[in-house]
DNA sequence: CGAATCTAGGCAATTTATTGCCTATGTGGC
DNA sequence: GCCACATAGGCAATAAATTGCCTAGATTCG
């Protein structure tokens, strides 16, 4: 009954016209949206809120969607980016992916398409996470040391989480770990307790 | 993959001038070339020579490159792919480094940029691994968190270590990480660069 | 309602990690 | 011998992670 179905999304446009309609066709399905007009606002919106997925435009005044992304990632290293842009040049798009880019889409959005690569977003990055090797195997060699091990991280945590049914104490316990360092790191990895355990809570009721 | 300092590339692409001068560069530039002026002719190259890096055109009579490179990853899951072509569209690029592009190239391809890419190769790529991962398989459920992304972060560096022969400077360019950094960390895991680098005068040709 | 429990954020002190700068050792070439 | 080069350690400044202490909302139980 709760948020099981809910992205987080960062929507950033500096077009208020683009970013309002996106907004809300994303809310009509489903999703929670914040929205910021600018990066620098975004960044904000990154450490005020728990964000699943970041969706960009890469043309920005001031500090423009690549700059962005590689600031977001220094808080939340391996959070999803979706960069979308018009009239977009191959060194762009290519140095966007390998920042880690999920995906890059073409101005104007296509509503449906975007939906359809958050929903595969929604199943590849929260679903499967009970398959082992899944979550770091993709971290293969040209990703820096640090980004592999915290991927790592993550996986072992989300483990643990769904071992334990989302209770934390028992995580804790388990990994021997400090609470408060065990809520800082689940925040920087974008790991949420609901959506791990809630799997099997839903039916009945 | 004996030699460090041939890598063999495999060239595709259907325009003969353009694959002709390609070519004769790269070999001005210590490199061993296979050609191949479609995706058919490439796959056959693949099952028939060894290849390091793959360095194809993304618009081809029949196969395209994006066919190719995912039919090529079917024997050769890691192999290395660059990417080249004039008038490409985004939704190209992001498919070709979805399939793990290392890089992605406009044409006319400028030759020292070319050169530049697979020089880089070179040094951070090194073929397939083939380590299992044994080195954090052992640490089972009971160890702390910390001490099991600290194993892993040993056999990592470990394997670069192994895959750059004990090359430190390989390996810090590889891991993206300052060498003050990694002897700490390989003082710290006991890593010792002698005992994994020693396996170099094994078998020739 | 009030008490107990689980969860989590703010803040600050402390510890640890990262990095740059300087130096030193060993190797191979001139 | 001298130089270029790769490797490492010492030290100090800086950045980041960890932790304890306090507070606060949510939920459950009596």
């Amino acid at each position: 009954m709760n948020s099981l179905d809910e992205l987080v999304i960062l929507l950033v446009d500096d077009d208020h016209d683009v970013l309002g309609a996106n907004s809300r066709f994303l809310r009509l399905n489903n999703m929670r949206v914040v929205v910021a007009d600018s990066a620098k606002v975004a960044l904000q919106r990154l450490s005020d809120h728990h964000i699943d997925v970041i969706v960009t435009d890469l043309r920005m005044p001031n500090i423009d969607g690549l700059q962005f992304a590689t600031h977001a990632r220094e808080s939340r290293p391996l959070i999803p980016i979706v960069f979308f842009s018009g009239f977009a040049q191959v060194p762009d798009v290519v140095a966007a992916m390998k920042l880690g880019a999920v995906e890059f889409l073409e101005k104007p959005i296509d509503p449906d398409v975007l939906l359809d690569v958050l929903d595969k977003l929604r199943t590849t990055h929260y679903g499967e996470m009970t398959n082992p090797r899944k979550a770091f195997e993709g971290f293969e060699e040209q990703y820096p040391l640090k980004m592999r091990v915290l991927a790592y991280e993550k996986y072992l945590i989300e483990c643990s989480l769904l071992q334990h049914n989302g209770n934390i104490s028992s995580v804790l316990d388990s990994l021997q770990i400090n609470r408060r360092t065990l809520n800082d790191k689940m925040f920087k990895l974008g790991i949420r307790r609901d959506t791990l355990a809630a799997t099997e809570s839903d039916n009945g009721s």
